[in-house]
DNA sequence: CTAAACTTTCAGAAAATACTGAAAGTTTAA
DNA sequence: TTAAACTTTCAGTATTTTCTGAAAGTTTAG
């Protein structure tokens, strides 16, 4: 199994980026080649080209599945597994800020609505208590918005970028296009 | 300088998050503080205050300068240097976010459009870019996407989300009221 | 000028993270 | 059943990242 340059490229760099996308380099190396390969993998083809360890890959697989990012194929006559993306691309990538959400927004929603339920006794706990509203506040617009995303797909929401300036201009459009009692009804 | 327990909770759990967010423990902890606290810090407050080395908070100063999420802030007459944060939430939000897509989308669109450069000359090489094209719009939508986020401000925001589905809905409402020869016009 | 009050830098130590490879585990074919 | 073909696990090693503290640098007051 032979990997075009154009191939390598890509793969090599989603590993050094692997780790700013969430997970490590080999993670992100794996990732890479799963995708741009069109024929299911198997774990030592992915130690071969990779040319990094069979359990390094072992461990790699489990992650990309935790993610869903990767799933299992099997090819009749094969005893070994082979692997394939977990969907198309723009699945692939809902999967990835799904997961990125969970893991670096909802902890931390959770901590803050413990701290916005305890008294504030004194003045600065007060203006703190404020800040971390805000925080919240806008942690959860940002939750709502992105599964909003998700909800529309790439088709709308290719429409929607086509639009010109986006989502203001939908928004002008509908001020100027909505009576106000028709605003109230929704 | 004391922190109250309500402080304390959110810089610790801000420290612990920092990685994910895309700095370290400390520079995350440093960020809480000063978000926090409703007076300006000086190097040694904080230093002090997390209990980590004096060269630790000048390079993380350093950092969060960089990031634009903290600024100078002098008071008259005290020698030392005070900081304050850069902004309000919604807009130290923005830099984090803006800040990411420079370092998490920039440099693999890059490479994107260097590879699709390519002459494919292979089965194996065009379907690999018919992948790689398909990361590429979809990385770029969702860089339009966040700066159309940006533009909006939170308020608009808020209101957007309070519209219910959101997105969708407003989407499907110019389908309905917007006549054909009004569409061509957008 | 110079000394006090501050800040930055950076080499090396400490801590966290990733990777290897060998051993243990599992499945299947015969 | 057993042995071959495969997968997983994990202790130890290697690598990367973070942090410290001492030295060097800068600014200001007198």
């Amino acid at each position: 199994m032979q990997m075009s340059s154009m191939v390598t490229s890509a793969v090599m760099h989603f590993g050094e980026m692997g780790s700013r996308w969430g997970f490590n380099r080999t993670v992100g190396q794996m990732l890479a080649l799963i995708v741009l390969h069109d024929e299911p993998l198997s774990a030592q083809d992915i130690a071969d080209a990779l040319n990094i360890s069979r359990g390094n890959v072992s461990m790699g697989l489990k992650e990309l599945q935790s993610w869903r990012l990767i799933r299992l194929h099997t090819i009749v006559g094969e005893r070994k597994e082979f692997f394939v993306p977990a969907g198309t691309i723009w699945q692939l990538a809902n999967r990835v800020f799904e997961e990125r959400r969970k893991r670096e927004i909802d902890p931390t929603m959770s901590l803050l609505r413990d701290l916005l339920l305890d008294k504030a006794d004194n003045q600065q706990e007060i203006k703190a208590q404020q800040t971390l509203t805000e925080i919240h506040d806008l942690l959860e617009n940002v939750t709502t918005w992105s599964q909003e995303l998700q909800n529309l797909g790439p088709d709308k929401l290719n429409t929607l970028m086509k639009l010109g300036s986006g989502v203001g201009k939908v928004l002008d459009l509908k001020d100027k296009l909505t009576p106000a009692k028709k605003k109230a009804e929704l």
